[in-house]
DNA sequence: TTGTTTGTGGTAGAATATTACCACACTTGT
DNA sequence: ACAAGTGTGGTAATATTCTACCACAAACAA
């Protein structure tokens, strides 16, 4: 998920590896482990904004990107983490989820019902 | 969450927490801080497990705790963090409910709805 | 071949997080 | 007052995770 996102992002950019982590200061070793998900992504926050503005992401995109290395982690994300309400429907959200075999299309139209749930309950 | 959880069934048990720790191996101090939450639930699955043994907890209840000590500590349940479909339907999860003041009541309807979401999909 | 560039494996060191130890204050009971 | 039992604060020790360094192999070029 992250991996696979950081390394087309820096593709698109036409970098090699070792280009890329001059310019964004990370060491390539370890970032080369990042791309093919045996390392971890970075958990530091501040690295994680910084490779977003690197990659000109911004709004949506950017939220998206923060939130897939932190589940590529097994994290929540920090805002999730300490919004109470929300975590409370988590443990509902896994036992509705948990054991039954979804294709991928399924998930996205679950996912797409529940953005409509939430707009219709509060329009 | 699991804090005020764990703490709640020591007491139904009229355990001390010295007795309490006594019996399932664990430091009273440590233990008195996770009982508070200022240290973080035990990661180990291993120690959590045996607490739910302890406590007499199995199937939902059983999963639910482990639930708790999970997104207490910032965590995916491991079992959802290798999930790979749930996984993709958690950011849009975030999406739709980042940024807005939910009740708890609102939350739990959302929640409940996903659950008939994912009966009716699959029935 | 020789030199460069690319990505990668292994691992030591640093940084964090977790746990355990010890001493203390506060109660309660004798 | 004393003793025993309760929970807790501070911090040292341990364990774990993360990161950076170094050396290497493959591909490519001169």
């Amino acid at each position: 998920m992250f991996s696979e996102t950081v390394k087309s992002l820096r593709l698109q950019k036409r970098l090699t590896l070792r280009d890329f982590c001059d310019q964004a200061g990370l060491d390539p070793s370890n970032w080369s482990k990042v791309e093919r998900g045996i390392n971890p992504p970075p958990g530091d926050v501040g690295v994680l904004e910084s490779l977003a503005t690197f990659f000109g992401l911004t709004g949506a995109e950017k939220l998206a990107f923060m939130d897939q290395a932190a589940l590529q982690r097994g994290e929540l994300p920090p805002d999730v983490a300490d919004h109470v309400l929300l975590q409370k429907a988590l443990p509902a959200f896994f036992r509705a989820a948990r054991g039954h075999e979804l294709t991928e299309a399924e998930m996205t139209n679950l996912a797409e019902d529940i953005r409509k749930l939430h707009a219709r309950d509060h329009k």
